[in-house]
DNA sequence: ACCTGAACACCGTTCAAGT
DNA sequence: ACCTGAACACCGTTCAAGT
């Protein structure tokens, strides 16, 4: 298998940073975040552990870039959306996907995203839509902010309710609110679709968003 | 400091749970999450690390009890308000209140949640609210859940922001959107409040949800 | 330019045994 | 009921040195 020599354009240069993510990619989606470790990605590399700081000058921005690369897609939108309603619904939809294409997808763009070390998914092309659409490019940027955190929130817990279902019928009792108890299981629907339709739904009315105030009041 | 022979009731019960996840908390206010490790924690209460494992499963566990006396404040609401958009901004900024409580509470929160391993902190409120207004439960779910994941991905964000500064002017360059780069900072204006505002908008209106359909069409 | 080897300073968890 | 002691199987990161 360690047929470098074989390589005409070879001999030396052994990885890329590229090569790195790609693998990175492979560890996630296999072994899931918590197998994601230096010395894990190093083995499938055939190389040190050392050898990826040469790469990267840490596992955090490493992470972040896995996390660049799994966003990468959601950038190149056409959009020709008829209304920023429907631009948002649909970013928000692809969001879920992308974070969906791997295994613990979604918690480990939550973190990066975080840090502040991988760029917001969808302000780009939100506020473009709304530039050419002739709204508001700060609600654009609100309505962003809210979607990518409920998305990326949403897809997390999600996920990992996924996981914990492929590893057996392990049951979380403490999640059962009073009223869950009645039925027998949840509710058939579609929990994404409907809660980010609420989010969306703010940005048809033009009289931009006013509830604000009761916000700010506290206890 | 070791007199406990002073306590009458005393001698041989050194620690009790909640003695764990008082000295968890404090340990996490000072060194932050990856500061509070199960060795550290052992530490505090003059136990060995091994010990920690007859009160708790496993770190897991003790997270998610953590996670738990974080949220505590938050059921207790006796709520009277007089519209469901309401409640749902006054439970929002509770809860945010609730995470900015302690050092890293947002990401500590957010992952018990993901996990299940603690019950959604707003989901009983808001449907008690719903009932006594007369509007259908379903759409409270819909908006605790929708709020939840924004108001905790928000303050997660926010959270790691406030340290970043703290700890010197490190400045992510990653995270800055072209149109950003023309003003000198960020608009000065109430990012969560708004946000929160937009999601909370569509609660108002009477015909329910409806932009559910837009979100289920991909590429 | 890209990597090795070896070390440093840690982790969470288990388990027999003590009191 | 609550904890000790010791071990197991790991971590991320640094750094001199090699090619």
């Amino acid at each position: 298998m360690d047929d470098r020599s074989a390589n005409p354009r070879a001999t030396r240069p052994r990885h890329s940073r590229d090569d790195v993510v790609d693998a990175a990619l492979g560890l996630l989606d296999d072994q899931g975040l918590p197998g994601l470790t230096m010395r894990r990605l190093a083995d499938v590399l055939g190389v040190q552990p050392s050898a990826l700081y040469w790469h990267f000058d840490s596992k955090q921005a490493l992470l972040a870039a896995v996390s660049g690369r799994i966003l990468a897609p959601i950038a190149a939108t056409g959009s020709n959306a008829p209304s920023l309603q429907t631009e948002a619904s649909t970013l928000g939809t692809q969001l879920r996907d992308r974070l969906l294409a791997y295994r613990d997808g979604a918690e480990l763009v939550s973190s990066s995203l975080a840090l502040g070390l991988v760029a917001p998914p969808l302000h780009a092309a939100l506020a473009a839509t709304a530039r050419r659409l002739g709204r508001p490019e700060s609600l654009a940027t609100t309505a962003a902010e809210a979607i990518t955190h409920f998305v990326v929130g949403y897809t997390f817990h999600e996920q990992q309710r996924m996981q914990a279902e492929t590893l057996g019928v392990l049951g979380a009792p403490n999640t059962l609110t009073p009223e869950d108890a009645a039925g027998p299981r949840r509710p058939a629907t579609d929990d994404f679709g409907s809660a980010l339709g609420l989010i969306v739904t703010g940005l048809d009315t033009p009289r931009e968003h006013k509830a604000h105030d009761a916000a700010t009041e506290r206890s």
